[in-house]
DNA sequence: CTTGGAATGTCAACAACACTGACTTATGCT
DNA sequence: AGCATAAGTCAGTGTTGTTGACATTCCAAG
């Protein structure tokens, strides 16, 4: 009951622009959705396949260089998974020395984390991997694709979690 | 050297059309996607809580329902893990009555797999859960955004994956 | 008709990464 | 003093992925 109706694809309707949902179409969206995901972490997951870290420490790391200084929870509410899960992680990266761990000035039950020359030049080399395949995929999109990209995924997001971004990105910029 | 500069190749490539490289937009491309996958996942996986089934057995659905007869050997090709990875898989649902298993007429080595009535119901819930999830982003998003996000999405995946990805295209619609 | 190789399936071991639950330590706040 | 918060730890468990080794079945080429 939904695979095998073609419908609608890009009839003009300016009436009603919500024609082209459909469940065809949709799981298309789906399916590229699952396959680019794959390509999204590859890059990185070839850098560190070998040595004794995964995606878990990137994502670690990729945040902390994000927010220097960010403090254990929000880490925690970044990344969406529980203290137990991250603490091996971050364990790992602080007694290998790529993460810092310093007490919190206000207040000393923070830990507040900072990346490490050593810390800092891995994530870089991880970055840069994944950014040249994130800048190799919008230039074969162009630009205006891009723009619709980043709105579509921002919808995506459950709404908690499109403030953690957006606060991200204020930082940041 | 990386974060906070906009140091993008700027006018040596095909002209001006590609300003918006910096740095920090890929960055903040990369973070989109990260938190979006989040949100792409939840819907099924708040179903599949509590069953004895998780996001892999999910996708498995996914693509038997997408392709009905697929064999073996394909559906390893579109989920890039291993046979042993996914024959865990398989088995529970076949087991279960979810998933059927037929000898192959042609080729008898192969199996061609089919969803039983009570494994398309299943999917039937799960698909559901995910388009409706997909259709509130588009929606958010608009109608032009979402031909750029799907165009980036392609752009995006490994060239192999590319053409699956487009063989299930063709074959649905 | 034998044999090589492809497709499939299975067993065992292991690793990464997530989870729950229970608990401790230190600190902050009222 | 008493409760809440932040962080860390220990123990157990589940899902999903990986290798490696091996058996079976069967097509196809010599």
């Amino acid at each position: 009951m939904s695979i095998t109706k073609p419908n609608i694809s890009r009839g003009e309707t300016s009436g009603d622009a919500l024609l082209f949902l459909t469940d065809e179409q949709l799981r298309q969206g789906i399916e590229a959705m699952f396959f680019a995901y794959r390509g999204f972490t590859s890059a990185p997951d070839a850098i560190l396949e070998g040595m004794d870290y995964g995606r878990a420490h990137h994502r670690a790391l990729h945040f902390i260089a994000r927010g220097p200084g960010m403090n254990v929870k929000r880490l925690l509410d970044i990344l969406g998974v529980t203290k137990q899960s991250l603490n091996r992680v971050l364990r790992t990266l602080i007694e290998d020395g790529l993460v810092d761990s310093r007490v919190g000035t206000e207040d000393k039950r923070e830990r507040h984390l900072y990346l490490t020359e050593t810390g800092a030049e891995l994530e870089q080399r991880l970055s840069d991997a994944q950014r040249r395949q994130m800048r190799a995929a919008y230039r074969l999109a162009g630009p205006d694709a891009v723009s619709g990209f980043r709105q579509v995924l921002e919808a995506m997001m459950e709404p908690g979690m499109r403030h953690t971004y957006s606060s991200l990105r204020d930082r940041g910029a």
